[in-house]
DNA sequence: ATTAGCACTCGCGCGCGGAGAGTGCTAACA
DNA sequence: TGTTAGCACTCTCCGCGCGCGAGTGCTAAT
């Protein structure tokens, strides 16, 4: 199954042109456009070899040749080399982010946006969320009568709330002591820890027990990767490309593939450990609808910190090596902002908590 | 220009049929299809008259009619007849909120994805706002040594936060004892009192400057209609309508024109004073991507107090009747929940958990 | 005023045929 | 033995012409 050296450089213009042109690609056109010392016939030849080796297909009889997924994915794994990115770019990338507000949700969309618009695809970011959250501080918050607002405050500088309903007769000044007396207990506690955590008797027993209900919730939230769906940028661009061109039918499909609640279960399940950047081809995919898409993902934000997750969506016929190229970029520049807002500086260890 | 009745009775038909068939119609057609007392000629001649007014027109010469914008218009302003609910669509609609959390932002989702569903097209939503926000509460929470976080509770149970960086060497404690300060004086306050504030003499007081500057801010946000863009649902219920099958560019221009930050700009311009329904209809619209769309608009909240839009957007050939129908109910329900989520009776509000 | 009759229009679907791009196979060649 | 020229063959795509059918507008009769 080792490819020749000669059969390789050929998948890799095959896939290149495709790329380029979505055009199937003919042995004849192959050689014409790079000046091959090869006859078509001897390209034929490899490409009948390669067909064998499922790694390119025919559209039909008579049409040229278009890699497969598994073509793709031999592609992306050895043969095309990555292509860094100029400074140019890098700067341009930079700059968009500079005159952009300083706030950590904005960078995240704007990742999104940016990565979109370089490679003309769709684009996705999830909020960072840290492995474990803990509590920070609470507030409660009288609205109405029998109505209060818990707003929690997260380590991570996450902020959740809740309105709940307790027994009427509970005044402001009340929520506010049980507020202080709680914080002392719940600060810099996770969610588990909390949830264990048995209400001190007193005369507000059930009210501090169903705070410390909604706290342990709250908190669990926000370490839910799942709890926020993606931002999603560019599904234009990405409803633009050839593949969906004049078939309504594709694009709808497409259009169900982007939508945030659906990329939400999809995400995280991706492999996005130590690895650098994660590239996932066509029915590599387990859900239907990405079958025919590629996800190219990075995690972002200090190892062991709070992260998320940014990359790329886009038809198979994906440009590989830019795809990469800007997606380890955006993130290397993410988890520098995101380092920045969590405020550790430059002497910090990794260590997580504080 | 009056219509005489029985052109006026053509002019529904054809607008009815239409919007069921999404085909021209024809006059020999319309005489069958509703058992007629006429001839097919003397409906044609009514067609002519009914063009000449412009109420109607043809794709071609020799195809049927189809109702023209200023033909809706008519239609919808004194030829429909509104068809209410049936007590078992409404059941159908209160049943989906009642087993839905009981949480604001949830439901003014639920009312868009509720009439998308309902009429099988698009439909939006805004959050609740009100027409004057006032703050009730601030907090400080310090982040690291020299970023803290502002979160400011509003009178409408609306919560912001803003981080932002300050001179090192200020407390934790020195921060909530400037909440406590702040709270006194600005509890009950609009955003334009609290920009008129000076801050205290003191040796804070540029960071209570920078508070009270970043305070009014997020109280102005509150009450922006714009700042928060509305929830959109059923962009593929609109796609899939007839008017957009297998042409791939009517259905793109579309999709621009669902964007969230697009219908942000085009929504709050609708005319929704005391109106009671407002139904916007093709050239009526100012924004282009809107021209050949019809939007059916209602206000919810109670009036004078916090409230936000909800309604249908689809194409121009909408089942006004059920659309008119279907969004005051939803409105009534939307600004039942608003009420009593703001305790404005006292009443009791659905149960309460996550 | 209404209607039957009629000529005319025009979009739509269909089948046909030729052009073009590509393939696979075979036989000759270095 | 690997490479190449040559060739027959296969399909898709595109433009064309044609007939069908739905529908119109006009005219003349009721």
């Amino acid at each position: 199954m080792a490819l020749s050296e000669r059969r390789a450089r050929i998948l890799a213009l095959i896939v290149e042109d495709y790329v380029d042109s979505a055009q199937p690609i003919g042995s004849a056109t192959l050689v014409a456009r790079h000046d091959l010392d090869l006859s078509s016939a001897t390209v034929r030849s490899e490409m009948a070899a390669l067909e064998d080796d499922g790694l390119i297909t025919h559209p039909h009889t008579s049409a040229g040749r278009v890699p497969s997924d598994r073509g793709y994915r031999t592609y992306v794994g050895s043969l095309m080399n990555e292509r860094p990115l100029t400074s140019e770019e890098e700067l341009t990338i930079l700059h968009q982010f500079h005159q952009s507000v300083a706030d950590l949700e904005r960078w995240v969309a704007l990742s999104a946006s940016v990565l979109a618009n370089a490679m003309r695809n769709a684009a996705i970011a999830t909020l960072p969320h840290p492995a474990q959250a803990r509590l920070r501080q609470l507030q409660l918050v009288e609205l109405t009568g029998e109505r209060a607002l818990l707003i929690a405050v997260m380590n991570d500088a996450g902020v959740r709330q809740q309105a709940f309903e307790y027994d009427a007769g509970v005044t402001q000044e009340r929520l506010t002591r049980l507020a202080g007396r709680l914080n002392e207990r719940l600060a810099g506690r996770t969610a588990d820890e909390i949830a264990a955590l048995a209400p001190a008797e007193g005369p507000h027993a059930a009210l501090e027990a169903l705070v410390l209900r909604l706290v342990a919730a709250l908190v669990r939230d926000e370490e839910d990767a799942a709890a926020e769906p993606p931002v999603i940028e560019g599904v234009r661009e990405l409803l633009r490309q050839p593949e969906y061109e004049g078939d309504s039918d594709r694009l709808l499909d497409a259009l169900e593939a982007v939508e945030r609640s659906r990329l939400r279960r999809a995400i995280p399940d991706r492999p996005l450990g130590a690895e650098d950047v994660a590239v996932v081809i066509g029915d590599e995919n387990a859900d239907g609808p990405y079958r025919d898409m590629s996800f190219v993902l990075a995690r972002y934000g200090p190892p062991g910190g709070a992260g998320g997750v940014v990359g790329l969506l886009g038809p198979t016929r994906l440009h590989y090596p830019e795809a990469v190229a800007h997606v380890r970029y955006v993130r290397d520049v993410l988890t520098e902002l995101t380092r920045r807002f969590y405020g550790e500086t430059g002497a910090d260890a990794p260590g997580e908590d504080r």
